[in-house]
DNA sequence: TTCGATTATTCCTTGACAGGAATATTCCTT
DNA sequence: AAGGAATATTCCTGTCAAGGAATAATCGAA
Protein backbone atom coordinates (compact mmCIF):
# COMPACT_ATOMS: atom_id res chain seq x y z
CA UNK A 1 0.00 0.00 0.00
CA UNK A 2 1.10 3.35 -0.87
CA UNK A 3 0.51 7.12 0.42
CA UNK A 4 -0.23 8.28 -3.33
CA UNK A 5 -3.22 5.57 -4.04
CA UNK A 6 -4.93 6.41 -0.35
CA UNK A 7 -4.61 10.45 -1.64
CA UNK A 8 -6.30 9.62 -4.43
CA UNK A 9 -8.97 8.07 -2.98
CA UNK A 10 -9.65 10.59 -0.25
CA UNK A 11 -10.79 13.38 -2.33
CA UNK A 12 -14.88 13.12 -1.98
CA UNK A 13 -15.54 13.29 -5.80
CA UNK A 14 -12.93 10.66 -6.34
CA UNK A 15 -14.13 8.59 -4.07
CA UNK A 16 -17.82 8.93 -5.28
CA UNK A 17 -16.46 8.21 -8.94
CA UNK A 18 -14.97 5.13 -7.19
CA UNK A 19 -18.29 4.07 -5.81
CA UNK A 20 -20.14 4.42 -8.77
CA UNK A 21 -17.89 2.69 -10.69
CA UNK A 22 -18.04 -0.29 -9.20
CA UNK A 23 -21.50 -1.54 -10.77
CA UNK A 24 -19.55 -0.88 -14.48
CA UNK A 25 -17.39 0.99 -16.55
CA UNK A 26 -19.13 4.41 -17.31
CA UNK A 27 -17.93 7.21 -19.47
CA UNK A 28 -17.12 10.93 -18.58
CA UNK A 29 -20.38 11.93 -19.43
CA UNK A 30 -21.92 10.13 -17.43
CA UNK A 31 -20.29 10.36 -14.21
CA UNK A 32 -20.41 14.32 -14.83
CA UNK A 33 -23.98 13.77 -15.14
CA UNK A 34 -24.40 11.53 -11.60
CA UNK A 35 -22.03 13.52 -9.99
CA UNK A 36 -23.29 17.21 -10.74
CA UNK A 37 -19.77 17.94 -11.38
CA UNK A 38 -18.64 19.75 -14.62
CA UNK A 39 -16.93 17.59 -17.28
CA UNK A 40 -13.34 19.27 -17.29
CA UNK A 41 -12.95 18.39 -13.09
CA UNK A 42 -14.43 15.08 -14.02
CA UNK A 43 -11.50 14.66 -16.59
CA UNK A 44 -8.99 15.72 -14.24
CA UNK A 45 -10.30 13.58 -11.42
CA UNK A 46 -10.31 10.77 -13.61
CA UNK A 47 -6.39 11.05 -14.86
CA UNK A 48 -5.37 11.01 -11.42
CA UNK A 49 -7.49 7.51 -10.72
CA UNK A 50 -5.82 6.50 -13.51
CA UNK A 51 -1.83 7.69 -13.23
CA UNK A 52 -2.60 5.36 -9.69
CA UNK A 53 -3.75 2.83 -11.88
CA UNK A 54 -7.08 2.52 -9.98
CA UNK A 55 -9.09 3.27 -13.30
CA UNK A 56 -8.19 2.31 -16.80
CA UNK A 57 -9.55 3.25 -20.13
CA UNK A 58 -11.74 1.76 -23.04
CA UNK A 59 -11.96 4.22 -25.84
CA UNK A 60 -15.14 3.43 -27.64
CA UNK A 61 -15.69 5.39 -30.55
CA UNK A 62 -16.35 8.81 -29.40
CA UNK A 63 -16.75 8.17 -25.73
CA UNK A 64 -14.10 6.80 -23.11
CA UNK A 65 -15.46 4.13 -20.52
CA UNK A 66 -13.42 4.07 -17.14
CA UNK A 67 -13.17 0.83 -15.18
CA UNK A 68 -11.78 0.13 -11.89
CA UNK A 69 -8.75 -1.75 -11.76
CA UNK A 70 -8.05 -4.25 -9.05
CA UNK A 71 -4.68 -4.16 -8.01
CA UNK A 72 -4.84 -1.38 -6.00
CA UNK A 73 -7.86 -2.58 -4.17
CA UNK A 74 -5.90 -6.21 -3.81
CA UNK A 75 -3.04 -4.05 -2.54
CA UNK A 76 -4.91 -2.18 -0.08
CA UNK A 77 -6.27 -5.86 0.98
CA UNK A 78 -2.93 -7.47 1.34
CA UNK A 79 -2.28 -4.47 3.49
CA UNK A 80 -5.27 -4.68 5.72
CA UNK A 81 -3.83 -8.22 6.30
CA UNK A 82 -1.15 -7.18 8.09
CA UNK A 83 -3.44 -5.22 10.67
CA UNK A 84 -6.04 -8.07 11.07
CA UNK A 85 -3.73 -9.06 14.27
CA UNK A 86 -4.50 -6.25 15.70
CA UNK A 87 -8.32 -6.93 15.94
CA UNK A 88 -8.50 -10.37 16.03
CA UNK A 89 -6.06 -10.89 19.64
CA UNK A 90 -7.19 -9.33 22.32
CA UNK A 91 -3.58 -10.00 23.83
CA UNK A 92 -1.97 -6.64 23.02
CA UNK A 93 0.67 -6.82 26.27
CA UNK A 94 1.53 -3.24 26.68
CA UNK A 95 -1.91 -2.02 25.51
CA UNK A 96 -3.55 -3.57 28.56
CA UNK A 97 -0.84 -2.96 30.90
CA UNK A 98 -0.97 0.82 30.29
CA UNK A 99 -4.74 0.68 30.16
CA UNK A 100 -3.96 -0.58 33.89
CA UNK A 101 -1.62 1.76 34.75
CA UNK A 102 -4.58 4.65 33.62
CA UNK A 103 -7.25 3.28 35.11
CA UNK A 104 -5.22 3.30 38.84
CA UNK A 105 -4.15 6.29 38.21
CA UNK A 106 -8.36 7.82 37.53
CA UNK A 107 -8.86 6.33 40.97
CA UNK B 1 -15.25 4.30 4.45
CA UNK B 2 -15.13 7.59 4.45
CA UNK B 3 -12.86 10.15 2.71
CA UNK B 4 -11.58 11.69 6.01
CA UNK B 5 -9.86 8.59 7.14
CA UNK B 6 -8.10 8.37 3.79
CA UNK B 7 -7.13 11.55 3.72
CA UNK B 8 -5.66 10.91 7.12
CA UNK B 9 -3.66 8.13 5.78
CA UNK B 10 -2.83 9.72 2.83
CA UNK B 11 0.16 11.92 4.52
CA UNK B 12 3.35 10.63 3.61
CA UNK B 13 4.49 10.86 7.56
CA UNK B 14 1.24 9.88 9.29
CA UNK B 15 1.29 6.92 7.07
CA UNK B 16 4.75 5.87 8.38
CA UNK B 17 3.52 6.79 11.76
CA UNK B 18 0.92 4.37 11.62
CA UNK B 19 3.05 1.43 10.18
CA UNK B 20 5.65 2.23 13.23
CA UNK B 21 2.11 1.75 15.81
CA UNK B 22 1.37 -1.58 13.80
CA UNK B 23 4.32 -3.20 16.38
CA UNK B 24 2.73 -1.06 19.41
CA UNK B 25 1.74 1.88 21.30
CA UNK B 26 4.78 4.83 21.12
CA UNK B 27 5.13 7.90 22.79
CA UNK B 28 5.74 11.21 20.71
CA UNK B 29 9.30 11.47 21.12
CA UNK B 30 9.61 7.63 20.30
CA UNK B 31 7.95 8.67 16.87
CA UNK B 32 9.44 11.90 16.47
CA UNK B 33 12.90 10.01 16.46
CA UNK B 34 12.12 6.78 14.22
CA UNK B 35 10.59 9.28 11.82
CA UNK B 36 13.55 12.13 11.68
CA UNK B 37 10.51 14.54 11.94
CA UNK B 38 10.56 17.37 14.70
CA UNK B 39 8.31 16.65 18.16
CA UNK B 40 5.80 19.41 17.20
CA UNK B 41 5.11 18.34 13.57
CA UNK B 42 4.65 14.73 15.01
CA UNK B 43 2.13 16.22 17.67
CA UNK B 44 -0.05 18.21 15.07
CA UNK B 45 0.50 15.05 12.72
CA UNK B 46 -1.38 13.36 15.68
CA UNK B 47 -3.55 15.17 16.50
CA UNK B 48 -5.19 14.32 12.64
CA UNK B 49 -4.86 10.68 12.96
CA UNK B 50 -6.72 11.06 16.51
CA UNK B 51 -9.50 13.15 14.91
CA UNK B 52 -10.16 10.50 12.30
CA UNK B 53 -10.33 7.83 15.28
CA UNK B 54 -7.24 5.97 14.02
CA UNK B 55 -5.45 6.51 16.78
CA UNK B 56 -6.30 6.91 20.98
CA UNK B 57 -4.20 8.18 23.41
CA UNK B 58 -3.10 6.28 26.53
CA UNK B 59 -1.48 8.88 28.99
CA UNK B 60 1.29 7.60 31.32
CA UNK B 61 2.79 10.39 33.60
CA UNK B 62 4.73 12.82 31.34
CA UNK B 63 4.25 10.91 28.29
CA UNK B 64 1.65 10.02 26.26
CA UNK B 65 1.25 6.64 24.79
CA UNK B 66 -0.44 6.88 20.96
CA UNK B 67 -2.17 3.14 19.79
CA UNK B 68 -3.80 2.34 16.82
CA UNK B 69 -8.09 1.66 17.14
CA UNK B 70 -8.86 -1.60 15.02
CA UNK B 71 -11.92 0.44 14.14
CA UNK B 72 -10.85 2.56 11.41
CA UNK B 73 -9.44 -0.77 9.63
CA UNK B 74 -12.12 -2.45 10.32
CA UNK B 75 -14.27 -0.03 7.97
CA UNK B 76 -11.71 -0.26 5.38
CA UNK B 77 -12.23 -3.89 4.96
CA UNK B 78 -15.66 -3.91 4.97
CA UNK B 79 -15.49 -1.22 2.29
CA UNK B 80 -13.21 -3.61 0.63
CA UNK B 81 -15.47 -6.32 0.89
CA UNK B 82 -17.63 -4.40 -1.48
CA UNK B 83 -15.01 -4.63 -4.00
CA UNK B 84 -14.12 -8.49 -3.93
CA UNK B 85 -16.33 -9.06 -6.14
CA UNK B 86 -14.87 -7.07 -9.04
CA UNK B 87 -11.69 -9.23 -8.73
CA UNK B 88 -13.11 -12.83 -8.10
CA UNK B 89 -15.86 -13.11 -10.56
CA UNK B 90 -13.97 -12.39 -14.19
CA UNK B 91 -17.38 -12.28 -15.99
CA UNK B 92 -17.37 -8.80 -16.24
CA UNK B 93 -19.88 -8.58 -19.13
CA UNK B 94 -19.66 -5.24 -20.01
CA UNK B 95 -16.25 -4.87 -19.54
CA UNK B 96 -14.78 -7.94 -21.83
CA UNK B 97 -17.15 -6.48 -24.18
CA UNK B 98 -15.91 -3.00 -24.17
CA UNK B 99 -12.57 -4.60 -24.02
CA UNK B 100 -13.71 -6.87 -27.53
CA UNK B 101 -14.60 -3.78 -29.31
CA UNK B 102 -11.31 -2.10 -28.61
CA UNK B 103 -9.36 -5.54 -29.57
CA UNK B 104 -11.25 -5.23 -32.98
CA UNK B 105 -10.96 -1.96 -33.60
CA UNK B 106 -6.89 -2.17 -33.08
CA UNK B 107 -7.27 -4.58 -36.39
C1' DT C 1 -14.17 18.36 -45.17
C1' DT C 2 -17.24 20.33 -42.05
C1' DC C 3 -20.17 19.94 -38.04
C1' DG C 4 -21.50 18.33 -33.58
C1' DA C 5 -20.64 15.57 -29.68
C1' DT C 6 -17.40 13.98 -26.32
C1' DT C 7 -13.40 14.46 -23.80
C1' DA C 8 -8.82 16.58 -22.58
C1' DT C 9 -5.92 20.54 -21.54
C1' DT C 10 -4.51 25.09 -20.20
C1' DC C 11 -4.53 29.16 -17.39
C1' DC C 12 -5.92 31.42 -13.40
C1' DT C 13 -7.39 32.06 -8.62
C1' DT C 14 -8.27 30.52 -4.07
C1' DG C 15 -8.09 27.61 0.03
C1' DA C 16 -6.11 24.05 2.67
C1' DC C 17 -2.34 22.06 4.67
C1' DA C 18 2.51 20.85 5.97
C1' DG C 19 6.71 22.61 7.94
C1' DG C 20 9.54 25.91 10.83
C1' DA C 21 10.19 28.59 14.93
C1' DA C 22 8.78 30.06 19.14
C1' DT C 23 6.10 29.48 23.08
C1' DA C 24 2.64 27.44 26.16
C1' DT C 25 1.14 23.53 28.88
C1' DT C 26 1.45 19.48 31.71
C1' DC C 27 3.43 16.62 35.00
C1' DC C 28 7.11 14.54 37.62
C1' DT C 29 11.00 15.19 40.73
C1' DT C 30 13.52 17.40 44.14
C1' DA D 1 7.52 25.93 45.04
C1' DA D 2 11.09 25.46 41.21
C1' DG D 3 13.09 23.28 37.51
C1' DG D 4 13.20 20.15 33.76
C1' DA D 5 11.36 16.85 30.51
C1' DA D 6 7.70 15.68 27.36
C1' DT D 7 4.12 17.27 24.64
C1' DA D 8 0.74 20.65 22.63
C1' DT D 9 -0.36 25.01 20.49
C1' DT D 10 0.14 29.22 17.96
C1' DC D 11 1.66 32.09 14.24
C1' DC D 12 3.74 32.49 9.94
C1' DT D 13 5.04 31.17 5.24
C1' DG D 14 5.19 28.55 1.03
C1' DT D 15 3.34 24.96 -1.75
C1' DC D 16 0.04 22.32 -3.96
C1' DA D 17 -4.25 20.86 -5.54
C1' DA D 18 -9.20 21.70 -6.71
C1' DG D 19 -12.55 24.45 -9.17
C1' DG D 20 -13.99 27.79 -12.90
C1' DA D 21 -13.75 29.35 -17.57
C1' DA D 22 -12.14 29.03 -21.94
C1' DT D 23 -10.21 26.40 -25.47
C1' DA D 24 -8.05 22.45 -27.76
C1' DA D 25 -8.21 17.76 -29.47
C1' DT D 26 -10.57 13.61 -31.08
C1' DC D 27 -13.85 11.10 -33.60
C1' DG D 28 -18.08 9.73 -36.05
C1' DA D 29 -21.60 11.20 -39.29
C1' DA D 30 -23.43 13.71 -42.96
Amino acid sequence: MNPATLSALAEPNRFQMVELLREGPLTVGELADRLQVRQPQVSKHLKVLQEVEIVEVIPSANRRYYKLRPEPFRQMDDWLDTFRSMWEEQLDRLGDYLKQLQEEQNK
